[in-house]
DNA sequence: CTGAAAGCGCTAACAG
DNA sequence: CTGTTAGCGCTTTCAG
């Protein structure tokens, strides 16, 4: 029954066909008030018969929204399809904007100025109502950027000084846990392989490793790589060539560790036997290697699904609640700022081969 | 020298500031007749000084078109992650669009049927300019969908019976490249694990796969699964178990490749000694496991990037060309069609060692 | 509770 | 070549 001519249906079209003005439609379809219930089941139902939807630009231009939050992913193309990190990250934001109807816009730069860029011009034009914000490094332009030009933006990670309300996860105690197994098993020295030294959490997890490691009473021994498996084979060939040589290395994240792995058993050293590895994110990956490989494995798509919510829920008090304006009382806005924290879904270390039983040979 | 001010910066302003009308600002932004080259310069630079961009839903609601394209993922959320597949598309098609200035909307979607309301509701909201379909199923219900919708897409694979401008690889001179390397190295009794089988491309690699095998005088086997490690591990078993074990198998995804690998070395069997293995889409998983596995390389961005850009171009002409009016001289229109395709970058073979030298022992 | 009308920011067709 | 003006489709005050 749907007209198929050229012509765009609009608001003025279910007005008609419900025999009321387009003021009572708008008002009918956003819940508000001042419409007879009756007229609003009419025209709901006309509407749907119609298959109206409101136009999109023409809705953002009145109420200044836009319906869609923005994912600017700043990482060298070439390393973002390794990891399945981020496919699971936008997955989960994903589920979650979809379900409230938010459309997600994604775009993909080398660099975080490049980011900053794309965070400007998408204020300019009004495109996005809020953005989220991954992969946050030391002194990263971003946040600083979000907040003068006052776009609503969630943090994935990074710390409490970005000022940005952040979905925090629990890499010191996951980090903790994974020394302490290590320990457990008899291991004395114990390495890091770690992903770029920019990234405020692979810094977060280097010291969270060390201060652990150093608290059991083992020796931690740190090596940073851009996350490549070639930047990890190169530091796993380091750290085996040392003159104390670690027994367990603890790879930042699945590629490494199984090309790490590739390294060690290169070298005629046995998994988990002579040396034990584990990996940080788990994936297909850790499982399909032999010996398969111990894992930190983190909820990522859970993850992407509570920031996507916080960006929402931010988007919706901005609607209402204060000016979100940058301005004195640091401290009171500080406050506010980590009481809208929210923590990511628990991380666990998921025990492999890779780790098992079989103690170390110490030397 | 920024207003910071609340409010938005209009094209007002800018014509206020350049001492001409809004017209002209836009003309001359536009890059449309009707200024001076001298006040068209003053614009530019005013507004580039003031940091100007056209608001993008006023622009949207003036000239009938989003500056966004859409792309909606049909799969199960949870096989989404594991292949690199999905996120090297996505890559090359941004890294095209963003060329352009285009924005990129995604979505995921369990089904075709979910996929189709997804354009529904987008033409409805007028939220897209066009689409990017990917994994065409048997039946599928979008493109007919897209037909009658007028909704410009280009679809990445799939028939010519789609009526869509296509971007087509080259599945089976690959197909065929693959078996002839098989066949060479003296197999006899080669199988492929091949995906979903409600996908075209899927069903298109298995016939061209018989059809090569057949024709070089070898015996082929199938096993459908649906991509994941876990079907590849079952089909492998199965594929073991057989009277006549084949000496070579096919697996359709990286991830099976390696979940196979790991099959066939506890069976006892070794690569490529007793048993050769391919993947098709190479990955750094291909080169990580040992031996390294042969696989069918695509240049997945190039593919996205190309698609995204005859989208573009469909986009442009459909500025100034023809309707595209679903009618009567189906022939003509098909011829249309046809020529309207694009190849996708060719796919090559990387031989390594999972399939290299050493003749398999045929039995 | 309902209908008319102004305006969101821009483009494009119109007179000057 | 320039300035004025009427929409694009919706929301939302403002009279009725």
């Amino acid at each position: 029954m749907t007209t198929r001519a050229g012509r765009r249906l609009t608001i003025a079209d279910v007005a008609r066909a419900a025999g009321v003005s387009t003021g009572a439609v708008s008002y009918a379809l956003n819940g508000k008030p001042g419409v007879s219930e009756a007229t609003r089941a009419r025209v709901i139902q006309v509407a749907g018969e119609l298959g109206w939807r409101p136009h999109s630009a023409a809705r953002s231009l009145s109420v200044a929204r836009t319906g869609t939050v923005g994912l600017v992913l700043a990482r060298p193309a070439s390393t973002l399809g390794d990891e399945s990190f981020y496919m699971q990250l936008i997955t989960g934001i994903e589920a979650e904007l979809a379900q409230q109807g938010t459309g997600l816009l994604l775009q993909m730069v080398p660099s975080e100025d490049a980011c900053v860029e794309v965070y400007r011009r998408w204020v300019a034009q009004g495109r996005v109502d809020g953005v989220l914000v991954s992969d946050i490094v030391h002194d990263d332009p971003r946040p600083a950027f979000l907040r003068e030009a006052g776009l609503p933006a969630v943090a994935m990670g990074g710390d409490a000084a970005l000022g940005l309300p952040r979905v925090v996860g629990d890499d010191e105690r996951a980090v903790q846990q994974v020394v302490a197994h290590l320990a457990e098993l008899g291991h004395r020295h114990v390495a890091r392989v770690s992903g770029l030294p920019g990234l405020l959490h692979v810094r977060l997890r280097d010291e969270a490793f060390t201060a652990a490691a150093r608290s059991a009473g083992l020796h931690p021994q740190l090596v940073s790589t851009d996350f490549t498996a070639r930047a990890s084979r190169r530091a796993t060939e380091r750290l085996l060539q040392r003159r104390v040589r670690p027994t367990a290395v603890v790879y930042d994240n699945d590629v490494m560790a199984v090309a790490g792995l590739a390294v060690v058993q290169a070298h005629g050293l046995r998994v988990p036997q002579e040396v034990a590895l584990v990996a940080w994110d788990d994936s297909a990956l850790c499982s399909l290697v032999h010996p398969r490989l111990t894992a930190v494995a983190r909820d990522i798509r859970g993850l992407g699904a509570l920031a996507a919510r916080r960006l929402l829920r931010l988007l919706a008090e901005g609607d209402s609640g204060a000016d979100a304006g940058a301005g004195a009382g640091d401290e009171a806005e500080a406050q506010v700022a980590a009481a809208a924290d929210v923590p990511a879904p628990a991380s666990r270390l998921v025990v492999r081969e890779s780790t098992s039983a079989s103690p170390p040979e110490t030397r």
